[in-house]
DNA sequence: CAGTTTCGTTAACACTGTTTACGGTAAACG
DNA sequence: CGTTTACCGTAAACAGTGTTAACGAAACTG
């Protein structure tokens, strides 16, 4: 028995849909530029407030809701752009999507904000587990296996890390595709919390706007930052035509 | 003449006390756990709403204006704890200021991202401005000049600069205390550029709980950051030292 | 003392999120 | 098939929010 059921009935496909539409009336708003308020999303799906608490519990779940919809479609987005290269590239397509990740953060603030810079209270486990099947992490942890499927470059052993690190590894609550992972390879997630670590900080930096917006605007700072992972991913020999790559992509967004 | 007047007359006196009031009320109810709203405050302050708009124009001046002095504070507080250590070691100071600006940014997280993940538009050259004078960066900025002035690491040289980032090293718009920098050592704000950046990240990542709160308590991410940070510093002799040091201060939180 | 600036008030508007009680309609069941 | 039940929407109301307008009193200024 499937624990994700497919909707069958017909009541069923249609709160799917609505669903759908309140997403949908939800990235509208975003787009003019306005912020996301329950109100203004039921007016603008012609119902009235309270009609929504049929779908969601309160006005955070909208939003976790309309986040999670958002970074899935944008990891699409990111995912579609690494596509240009070939799937034995697997370093060429994690600095795509780095660079993806990065324009799309500069041109789409609020977007971001809602997804990466929304508080997550301690106790909230709820909210947490949302953050464990978030699509942009499985994403660039699976990019990062297969870099090293490919390049082999070296991680802690799990005896090396930090007890409760190690336990973070190998039970993680954080987006991460792991489970094929094999358990003594797990010291390979802490190479991916570092580097996620890293690149959320920069991007978070830029989109947020805390920086001279001319620094911004020269690419120099996240150029700077994905260059200093290169060598601890394995790719040091591969640097000049990556560089290449990251330059090519970052030019896109002007 | 003096471009910031010294409250003299009666009224000025009564005024510049009712913005200390007002701060002074936004801070506890901050410290309730309740979030920021002009009307609170008002009412904390025995005032109604509308008076308020006699000292901000409106509701966005009036966060910048505690987010400032909240800046200010905490400044002073890691400012403290960092002189614990001698002056002629601004090195074990700058340690100590970091890991004091993490666990502050831990404990106190409604006011971090009051202060460092408060969006700011890209045209909006007035909040901007604020950000210029911000005391954290200034005192973040002073440390790394102390350093460099005892460990002469090496920087960038100007013309090896991206030309726009040569720009805005010359004439900072960001946070910092560049006064008294050299311009032809100019190049060193880009290593502060970097440095803060790198510390910004991983103190945003953990702030805001979009990471494993295990990894939190490890302090590990936090702590591998700083150690990275070493060498680019030019105090990899001090190493074991300096993370000594800051392990000390780390453990302090908890 | 007269005139003016400053600081506060009340009232009102247009919004938020949220709960309550109430219908109507469509699916599900005997 | 009819009856029942569950679902989906409504209107009304409450407690908040930021913000503007018109007005009054008190305090400084000539």
């Amino acid at each position: 028995m499937p624990h994700i059921r497919v909707p069958v009935t017909r009541r069923e496909r249609q709160r799917e849909a609505t669903y759908d539409e309140i997403v949908a009336a939800a990235e509208e708003l975003l787009d003019e530029g306005a912020d996301l308020s329950l109100r203004a999303v039921a007016a603008k799906m012609g119902l009235t407030a309270p009609a929504l608490y049929r779908y969601v519990a309160n006005y955070q779940e909208l939003v976790d809701l309309v986040a999670f919809e958002l970074d899935k479609s944008a990891t699409a987005q990111w995912a579609a752009a690494a596509d240009r290269y070939p799937a034995d590239d697997p370093a060429a397509r994690l600095v795509v999507a780095a660079a993806c990740f990065r324009n799309w953060a500069l041109s789409k603030p609020r977007q971001f904000a809602l997804i990466f810079a929304n508080p997550i209270a301690a106790g909230d486990t709820d909210r947490r587990d949302l953050l464990t099947v978030s699509t942009s992490g499985h994403f660039f942890t699976d990019l990062i296996w297969q870099v090293w499927e490919l390049y082999q470059f070296p991680f802690p052993a799990l005896d090396e890390l930090d007890p409760v690190v190690r336990e973070a590894v190998l039970e993680p609550l954080i987006p991460a595709k792991s489970e094929h992972i094999p358990i003594e390879d797990r010291g390979l997630m802490w190479i991916y919390m570092r580097a996620w670590s890293a690149l959320y900080g920069v991007v978070t930096l830029e989109s947020t706007g805390h920086c001279d917006p001319r620094v911004i605007a020269s690419g120099q700072l996240f150029r700077a930052t994905v260059v200093d992972w290169l060598e601890p991913l394995g790719l040091a020999a591969e640097g000049d035509r990556l560089t290449k790559v990251l330059d090519e992509e970052l030019a896109t967004a002007r």
